[in-house]
DNA sequence: AATGTACGCAACCGCTCGAAA
DNA sequence: TTTTCGAGCGGTTGCGTACAT
């Protein structure tokens, strides 16, 4: 299985003109995924994987091009301290950009940065470009699934000094789902004595991504980033109707169960 | 103008996960 | 319950281009 490329004799590197036509067009017909016949569908010598990320990365519409708007590069910022190199789902924040498109950005404006300033530095701030932007190490927030329970949805609770449990609404099944998050630190003293504190403590946590957003916004934007994304994307969650969006548009929103809590408390 | 170097991006590779048998 | 296999993800590589010398 996932055999590589090279050993089937299948062609590499550079797509040409011809071949995004042929397989745009079997895409067009016959719709994504079954990447494993595409190659054959579309009549290129070459294999699924290649397909399918050049699919994703380049062909897909909507794909936006070209540097990335401050707002991006902000939210950006925002979930990579919350989530981590968890490219898909931070590209899945970002209407119109790839994981790929992600990572290549981060690794080519942060990363390096990050590497210096990785041993405790006396000063944080770096000169990114024309922006001055705090870019530290971050713990790592891993939300995992867990069973159901019959707790009241969209509650939150803390279930041990490492985690804390948050219930969502899963919009397929409308059920509710309860998930539950590895934290570092549980909030203590007056933070932790009712049932709201897991949100508090996360909207905390986020709070302090708004020291970043605050050094970023130096530029000419009246609204937040969070406020321009919230207008362009958010309608068709609130009001239900996420799954009219367009294939080309997904963003995934199921991959990630916490997605509707994140979102609430990025606002 | 030629050459070397750095950077950015597209693409590949290998691993993991989850669904199906 | 176990095995198999397809899909997806993150890390890495390599090529093309821009910039500096």
């Amino acid at each position: 299985m996932n055999t590589p490329c090279a050993s089937l004799g299948v062609r590499k590197g550079s797509w040409t003109e011809q071949e995004d036509f042929l397989l745009r067009k079997c895409i067009q017909t016959y719709g994504e995924g079954k990447w494993h016949l595409v190659p054959a569908r579309a009549g290129l010598n070459r294999c699924r994987k290649s397909c399918r990320l050049r699919w994703l990365n380049y062909l897909r519409p909507h794909i936006k091009r070209g540097d990335f708007a401050p707002d991006e590069v902000d939210l950006i910022l925002r979930l990579h301290k919350l989530l981590g190199n968890r490219w898909s789902l931070i590209a899945g924040r970002l209407p119109g950009r790839t994981a790929n498109d992600v990572k290549n950005y981060w690794n080519t404006h942060f990363q390096k940065k990050l590497n210096i300033i990785a041993p405790p530095p006396p000063s944080p701030h770096l000169q990114i470009k024309h922006k001055s932007i705090a870019v530290t190490k971050n713990e790592i927030i891993r939300p995992q699934p867990r069973n159901f329970s019959n707790v009241e949805k969209n509650n939150s609770h803390w279930c041990n000094n490492k985690s804390m449990i948050t219930n969502t609404l899963d919009k397929h099944d409308k059920r509710c789902k309860e998930i539950v998050v590895t934290i570092s630190e549980k909030p203590t003293g007056e933070n932790a004595s009712s049932i709201d504190d897991g949100v508090q403590w996360w909207t905390n946590l986020l709070e302090n991504c708004n020291e970043i957003e605050e050094e970023v916004a130096v530029t000419n934007f009246e609204k937040t980033p969070i406020m321009l994304l919230h207008e362009e994307i958010s309608p068709p969650l609130i009001n239900g109707e996420g799954n009219s969006m367009q294939q080309g548009q997904s963003h995934d929103w199921d991959d990630f169960s916490t997605d509707i809590d994140l979102w609430n408390l990025l606002n």
